[in-house]
DNA sequence: AAAACCAACGAAATGGTTTTCGGAGAATAA
DNA sequence: TTATTCTCCGAAAACCATTTCGTTGGTTTT
């Protein structure tokens, strides 16, 4: 076990910066928090006495008189860790590492236990929450009698006066579709997840509205489940019915995966034959696929930079308003939709 | 936003509860802590207060004093956060969710980064630390003169005075092995990542350990990287160099699922003509695939569970012991190694 | 009845930092 | 020279809960 020798070792103290450096303690902490009230030969001083000991000042005195702790929640229902740990990174990232500290709670879609590590984490004093959830539905507003600011990442709080970002799925479907468009596919059919989940439906819309506007006809649109059985399914019906299909919009990289397999089972070539596109640009999925895959990134690390500076800005007592934000999503192009001739 | 109307809301102090109860600060703190030293009339007022006034102490108040904060860091390079999370869980089951919180940072496999969030963790006064790698090649050791309990999990420590926990990776290739053997296979090859890993040397020694205590032969082994590409390739050479293999160890779940797609270009049936098996148990991969894939599931959650304890264990002072634990792992039986006949 | 004891409680120290305020000395103005 | 203003620094309060130790009053022992 480490440090069992030199357990007992105690962290260096303001005060004995102070005294090695030959101030009071008061002018020490002024000379590191560079207050103007120090003569530039006392403030030196104390900065290599505090580099010499290695000093850092202890977070919780500090928050003590503070009022504030330096530490943020992050609260999530997804278990995979697919969208929190990317969000957790974009968060670190707008913090400043070390600056503030995130507790990681995992709810596990359970509701009373969500509220478990609430409470644990508003007794924890942190200065503010980041609630992640595992789809883009609106999910129950923790409540507006929260103590400190919350902001909601990826699944939107029910609660308009809530703070939410998501990602642009209706953006999503648009790019995708468009792209494959650019492409010069004119026969495009959609294959999507379980259509009770508000991503499918956006995508849909996304979908659509980009083959209205090219004047096109979506030739079909088939909801189940995000699999890739699902996507292999799908897309051997799909074929048989509608042979003339150019590309196929597929509602996540899963279902992506199953389509290219079907289509390669049926002789069909992508991209020659037919354009493959997902959604969600998981790099294990779309990066080992033959040919690779073009998804949609939702730009997870970017929304949760975006979370960690509202949040921080909340806190600052800044208004950083509410109401759910769609945040742009970004295409990836890749082997699957290289474009005809 | 969420609370910006009571943000203003001070939280409650001990004082108050005290002065509500008609008692001293120092009654009030041993009544709310269980003390015996106080009349259990004048406890019944003092509790009575702090529930109506939802008093909770203020928890760097009390790790000021006390010198433990009831929380831990975990400390990962993992970037995906395939490890980490189950780890996570196991963790946060093992200190009962609220009672202790888990900082999570992440290094993203930076040294400097890596000592930055270390200082940060421990600035925040830690009682322990779990230090999380993505592969289980020893890593080096953050040092003895931590001030608080560390327990490396995934990847070992590469001091032996460190407690470290690691998959039995020996166990899951012969465990591996042993399943096709029982199955019927005699004509056994390995295909794996990048040598370099230990994981890949540790499963290919538990390969041969499995095969010689059944009196088999290796028919080919070869390694290059952890990738479907590789999968797909090595299999397409494996089966023209050997067309007689009736059983494949891939590496990972995802030369596994390179190997079933060679396998089903080149019209071999599996499990029929060809078993084929992966390592890590990665749900994404396994249950998608055709035939559903068979894999050693590395108990991630359990290991983090005992990593828990054992960071707590060593923060009650108990001596937890040192040096390289291999963790038992599972085999998940799916489609892909069904028993010939 | 005096001595010893015990239960119950409160005053005060403790932890480490920030911030306010007052004081000492020097520089400037009158 | 005296009065005023600045600059720089240190003492002390504040933050909040825990813990030690001393005090009070009552109960038991001799």
């Amino acid at each position: 076990m480490s440090g069992s020798a030199s357990r007992s070792q105690r962290p260096v103290t303001l005060t004995e910066v102070a005294r090695l450096a030959g101030v009071s303690i008061s002018t020490a902490s002024k000379a590191l928090n560079g207050r103007n009230e120090v003569a530039p030969a006392t403030r030196e001083r104390v900065m290599d006495a505090a580099s010499r000991l290695s000093f850092s000042p202890n977070p919780l005195a500090r928050g003590l008189l503070a009022g504030r702790t330096g530490t943020v929640g992050l609260l999530t229902s997804d278990l995979e860790g697919r969208f929190v740990i990317p969000i957790l990174m974009g968060a670190e990232d707008a913090f400043g590492a070390g600056q503030v500290s995130v507790f990681l709670c995992d709810a596990r879609g359970d509701t009373i236990r969500e509220q478990h590590q609430l409470r644990a984490l508003l007794s924890r004093r942190v200065d503010g929450l980041i609630v992640v959830g595992r789809q883009t539905d609106p999910r129950p507003s923790l409540g507006q009698d929260i103590p400190v600011p919350v902001v909601y990442a990826y699944a939107p709080s029910d609660n308009p006066d809530d703070l939410s970002l998501t990602p642009d799925n209706v953006s999503a479907g648009r790019i995708a579709t468009e792209h494959l468009i650019a492409g010069g596919r004119t026969r495009i059919a959609h294959i999507s997840g379980d259509p009770e989940y508000a991503a499918a439906q956006d995508r849909a819309i996304g979908v659509r509205q980009a083959l209205t506007a090219a004047g096109l006809e979506l030739v079909a649109e088939v909801f189940s489940e995000w699999s890739e059985g699902w996507g292999r399914d799908a897309t051997a019906q799909l074929l048989a019915q509608h042979p003339e299909v150019d590309a196929i919009v597929c509602g996540s990289d899963q279902i992506a995966r199953g389509a290219l397999d079907t289509a390669r089972d049926l002789g069909r070539i992508v991209p020659d034959d037919i354009a493959v596109i997902g959604f969600d640009n998981w790099e294990v999925l779309t990066t080992n696929a033959r040919p690779q895959l073009t998804s949609i990134d939702a730009n997870l690390q970017q929304l949760g930079r975006t979370a960690a500076q509202r949040v921080f800005a909340a806190i600052d007592g800044l208004d950083v308003g509410s109401g759910t934000h769609q945040l742009p999503v970004r295409l990836v192009i890749r082997g699957s939709t290289l474009a005809r001739r």
